[in-house]
DNA sequence: CCACCGTCCTGGCTGC
DNA sequence: TGCAGCCAGGACGGTG
């Protein structure tokens, strides 16, 4: 499940592959939904002869700049990327593909297909809604604490919250929570300024631990390792049975919104 | 206006 | 052992 850590793994991928300066030959997406806009024939025809300038991120999202205009991809759940050279055999799950100019071709790999893309003029209405980046300097304590006070649902909801602040998922949602000693259905708007400041403090921590130890483990061909739950960067176990990293009592586990959290009922209030 | 739920997909795990 | 059914979840649209 890409998240701002997978995501900007991504990003440096494409830059030390040399994806700046190459220019797209040609397109194959073979799941139209894929593609959100504009039509799939637009999509395919519109990118061809375009040179990428260069590869930026927002939030869980790759922002491809061109020569003119931007390639959006989001990987959705299970969505990865892999540059792969004219020897290597198409990835089963390749139906998005972009075939450059020197031979070589970016495979969007996505079992489930729920990753999307978008051909735009312009990028930043489809980020308008987006919240700070974890990452920047104007991102605060006290901007944290303001955004997630005014909110009344369960914490855990508000991380995921994209709006609230960009770039957290489930994992790394529930990592944060743990770390700060929060249960994640307490409603955000009863927690202290206090205790919030030190969750802002563990978000930025676990998301910069992830995106180094994610950089000093790639895949063999040099991609990132796309993270499963299970990867032992992680605390948390995600299954049944697991037993809390901090104290040792059996982890407990309930749906928000949707979602499932694992969380510690000793180490968390 | 805000919170929450269903939807999209399919590999892989669980449990009978 | 085999197989049916359930679970995973990011973002969005619809509903209450």
């Amino acid at each position: 499940m890409p998240e701002l850590p997978e995501v900007e793994n991504l990003r440096r991928y494409l830059i030390r592959e040399g994806l700046p300066g190459r220019s797209f030959a040609s397109v194959t997406a073979s799941w139209a939904k894929t593609v959100k806009s504009p039509s799939v024939e637009d999509f395919v025809l519109g990118l061809r002869g375009r040179t990428v300038r260069d590869v930026h991120r927002r939030a869980k999202y790759l922002n491809v700049e061109l020569d003119r205009g931007s390639l959006v991809l989001h990987m959705g759940m299970t969505g990865s990327l892999a540059v792969r050279g004219q020897g290597d055999e198409r990835q089963r799950f390749a139906h998005t593909i972009f075939d450059l100019d020197d031979g070589r071709r970016i495979e969007m790999n996505d079992p489930r297909k729920w990753a999307s893309a978008w051909l735009v003029d312009d990028p930043s209405s489809l980020f308008e809604g987006i919240g700070p980046e974890p990452f920047d300097a104007s991102f605060t304590a006290g901007v944290f604490v303001e955004r997630v006070r005014i909110k009344r649902s369960p914490i855990k909801s508000v991380l995921l919250d994209q709006s609230v602040l960009a770039g957290v998922g489930n994992i790394y949602a529930d990592e944060a929570l743990l770390r700060a000693g929060i249960t994640p259905g307490r409603r955000a708007h009863r927690i202290s300024a206090a205790r919030l400041e030190a969750l802002h403090g563990e978000i930025l921590t676990v998301l910069a631990h992830s995106i180094d130890f994610i950089e000093e483990h790639p895949m063999d061909d040099g991609r990132p390792f796309v993270t499963d739950a299970h990867d032992d960067r992680m605390a948390i176990t995600r299954a049944k049975g697991g037993s809390c990293p901090v104290c040792g009592v059996a982890m407990s586990s309930k749906v928000f919104g949707g979602r499932t959290a694992y969380f510690c009922r000793q180490c968390q209030s």
